[in-house]
DNA sequence: CAGTAGATACACT
DNA sequence: GTGTATCTACTGG
């Protein structure tokens, strides 16, 4: 049921992020477990990708991370309180990260609501990267964690989504990246309410 | 509804 | 010192 490091090997990473769609995303903290439907992503490709913090194999304390073999988790911080959870994937030295961007709450929905002092009725509960990753009780402690260890890591629950479900879209956030600003590598499930910007497909 | 301001702390120059 | 892969509350229709 875990994906395995075989899997966050895989080199492609825009389509990783397309397939990390559907999979589940767990976090254990002191014996409280939480889970969630990854339900949008994006993909950063390495030091060719404008918007990457690796950007012409830029190595700084913070990107060394991305640089690990894939299978570990990527955290950052961001607007100085959000808390950004990425997936590094690919071969080390190859910085390739897929953005979690949204998460539908699936396990330990009310310690999930006490996280985020909010109803699970409010979408906005998971919808977007701070938000899900605030969910989760994600912060910058679980940087560089091993995600085939039992305090984080993502299963594959067979949740099928076909072609028709999956929508391509820029990504969000990026306009200082030019050209790249453009590229569609953002994906989410169509109609899924917990998608961060659902209006702009 | 839509649009906008403010919050906040860290990495990097 | 400056900029940031954002969220939320608050305003006014």
């Amino acid at each position: 049921m875990k994906l395995n490091q075989e899997y966050y090997l895989n080199e492609d990473v825009i389509n990783l992020a397309k397939d990390l769609l559907g999979k589940v995303l767990y976090t254990k903290i002191n014996d409280e477990t939480t889970a969630g439907i990854i339900v949008e992503t994006e993909a950063y490709f390495g030091i060719q990708d404008k918007a990457s913090h690796a950007y012409g194999g830029k190595r700084t304390p913070r990107t060394e991370t991305m640089y690990a073999q894939g299978g570990v988790s990527y955290v950052y911080l961001c607007y100085g309180m959000h808390n950004l959870f990425n997936v590094v994937t690919s071969a080390k030295d190859n910085p390739n990260a897929v953005l979690i961007r949204a998460i539908e709450p699936l396990v330990g929905i009310e310690i999930m609501e006490e996280r985020r002092n909010m109803p699970r009725s409010k979408a906005a509960i998971s919808s977007g990267p701070g938000s899900a990753a605030k969910a989760l009780g994600i912060d910058r402690t679980f940087n560089a964690k091993d995600l085939l260890g039992d305090e984080i890591w993502i299963e594959d629950q067979h949740i099928s989504l076909s072609h028709e479900q999956i929508a391509t879209t820029p990504r969000v956030g990026i306009a200082y990246a030019q050209e790249h600003a453009l590229l569609p590598l953002r994906f989410f499930v169509k109609g899924n309410k917990y998608v961060s910007k659902p209006n702009k497909v």
